[in-house]
RNA sequence: GGGGGUGCGCCGGAGUUGGAGAGCCGGGCCAGACUGUAAAUCUGGUGACUUAGUCUGAAUAGGUUCGAUUCCUAUCACCCCCA
C-alpha cells in the first residue's frame, strides 16, 4: 500500500512510479477507464483486462449507493464479487455529482442532499456516510467527499466551497481513521484539491491536501468548461506544491492531448469518459489522429480501423463494417469502439511511461502532440 | 370495364376545405458537441441561388378568380368498392 516515484524524466515534470495496492500494482502514468455502474459502458470486464490492459478502473458512490444499493453490494463481497473484476477499483465519492447533477441537491455544512434522478427520493450524502458506503463497496482508492465547483465559479463561492471540502475532508479521514475495510483487502483514502482556476486558492488548497501526507493526492474541479490553458497552468501550480513522493491523480482529465500536457506537468493518475463516450457516438482516437467512425467517408473504406492498435476487434474489422455498426446503433460497433478507444489510452499512458524511464518524453511527447490533434 | 377517393419535402403523418407557407411533427440523411457518466445523449443543417436576402414550389397541362395547395377540365399515378 505506497506509491513509489521511480524515475522523473530529464526536461520534464514527468513521472514513471508504481503504485502497490492489496488487488494489485499499477504502474503510473496511468489511465483509469470509468466504470460508474460496476461496468465499463459497452465494453465486456474481459475486454477491459486483456486487451485494453487496464490495471485499475473506477466505479462511483452515488450510482452504486442508489442501484443496486449498498446491501446487495455487500452481500456479494463488495463490487469485486459482484462484477468479478478482481484488479483495483477506485470509486468516486459522489463529489462529480454535486457538480453534475446541480439541479437536484442541495449543499449543506453536514452534507449534501441528493434528489435521486431515479425517483426523486432524498439522500443525505455526508463525509461520514459517504466513507461508509465505499467501505461496503470495497474500492481499494476511496475518494474524499468534496464540491466540485462549476466554471465559471465566483472568487468567494469558490474559497467558501474549497474551505467547506477541507472540513469535509477532515471528516472523512476521521472516519476513515475508525473503521476498517469490510473484505481483508486495505483501502486508501485519497484527498482531493480544489480552488476553482484562483491560483491562491489552488495553493492554499494543495498545502492543506499535502500535508495530510497521503499516498495518493487529487486535484479535483478542474475540466468543468474552463478554458484548456487554465486546466494545464493549475495542473502545473498544483504539482508545484504536492509532495513529490506521493502520487497525484488529474480527476476527469481527459483527451489524449490533455494527457499528455498533465503527464509532463507531473500527473500520474487520469480517469476520464471521453474514451468510451466518444467511441459510442463515433469519436476514434488512433495514434495518427482522431475519426469520426459515422461520417460519410468511411462508407466504403475497407481497410482495417486500426493495424496498430491493441484491440483484436480494430485489427480485424474495416472501417466500412464499424461505420455501420455505430451508424445502425448496434451494440457491438460501441463494443468494439469503446474497446478501441481504451486500448488507445492505455496505450498512450504505457507508451509515455517507457519514454520518460528513458528520458526522451519530451521529444515523444511533442510528436505524438502533433500526430494525435490531426483529424482524419 | 364501371363507381368512388387520394396526389406538396428523401419517407411517414398532421394541417391548409378561396386570403401571406420554403412551412408543423416524427423518421431518415449530413455535420457537430461530449472531460471524477441523469449521456444508447444532445445541438444544428437538410428546394435553388449571387444567402442580413432573392427566386422557384402543392402530380402534369390548362381554366375560373383581385387572389388557387384549395374550385373546374383533361391527363397521369396510386388506393378502395363493384364487375
Amino acid at each position: 500500500m505506497k506509491y513509489e516515484l521511480i524515475h522523473t524524466a530529464r526536461g520534464s515534470s514527468a513521472r514513471a512510479g508504481r503504485l502497490t495496492l492489496d488487488r494489485g500494482i499499477v504502474h503510473t502514468p496511468i489511465f483509469m477507464p470509468v466504470g460508474t455502474q460496476a461496468a465499463v459502458k459497452a465494453c465486456t470486464l474481459e475486454d477491459v483486462e486483456t486487451h485494453v490492459g487496464a490495471e485499475i478502473i473506477l466505479g462511483n458512490t452515488y450510482h452504486l449507493y442508489l442501484r443496486p444499493g449498498t446491501e446487495v453490494l455487500q452481500s456479494q463481497g463488495g463490487i469485486h464479487g459482484f462484477n468479478q473484476w478482481k484488479k483495483p477499483v477506485l470509486t468516486d465519492s459522489g463529489g462529480y455529482q454535486v457538480y453534475s447533477l446541480s439541479n437536484n441537491r442541495k449543499i449543506k455544512e453536514q452534507g449534501v442532499i441528493f434528489q435521486s434522478h431515479i425517483d426523486g427520493s432524498r439522500h443525505l450524502f455526508t463525509p461520514e456516510n459517504v466513507i461508509d458506503v465505499q467501505r461496503k463497496i470495497g474500492a481499494d482508492i476511496i475518494m474524499a467527499f468534496d464540491e466540485c465547483t462549476p466554471y465559471p465559479c465566483e472568487y468567494q463561492y469558490a474559497k467558501k466551497s474549497m474551505h467547506l471540502t477541507h472540513r469535509w475532508l477532515d471528516r472523512c479521514m476521521e472516519r476513515f481513521g475508525t473503521t476498517e475495510a469490510l473484505y481483508g483487502k486495505r483501502q486508501l483514502l485519497a484527498p482531493i484539491v480544489q480552488g476553482s482556476v484562483y491560483d491562491d486558492l489552488r495553493k492554499m488548497s494543495a498545502e492543506y491536501i499535502a500535508q495530510k501526507g497521503l499516498p495518493i493526492n487529487a486535484i479535483g474541479g478542474l475540466s468543468v468548461g474552463e478554458p484548456t490553458e487554465d486546466l494545464y497552468h493549475h495542473t502545473a501550480l498544483v504539482c508545484e506544491v504536492l509532495p513529490k513522493p506521493n502520487a497525484r491523480y488529474l480527476m476527469g482529465v481527459g483527451t489524449p492531448e490533455n494527457l499528455l500536457e498533465c503527464i509532463d506537468r507531473g500527473i500520474d493518475m487520469f480517469d476520464c469518459v471521453l474514451p468510451t463516450r466518444n467511441a459510442r457516438h463515433g469519436t476514434l482516437y488512433t495514434s495518427e489522429g482522431r475519426i469520426n467512425i459515422k461520417n460519410k467517408k468511411w462508407q466504403y473504406d475497407e481497410s482495417i480501423i486500426d493495424s496498430q492498435s491493441t484491440s483484436p476487434y480494430s485489427r480485424k474489422y474495416s472501417k466500412a463494417y464499424l461505420k455501420h455498426l455505430i451508424h445502425t446503433g448496434e451494440h457491438f460497433g460501441k463494443q468494439i469502439a469503446s474497446v478501441h478507444n481504451l486500448c488507445f489510452y492505455l496505450w498512450l499512458v504505457k507508451e509515455a511511461r517507457k519514454h520518460i524511464l528513458n528520458d526522451s518524453f519530451r521529444a515523444w511527447k511533442n510528436d505524438m502532440m502533433e500526430k494525435i490533434s490531426r483529424k482524419l
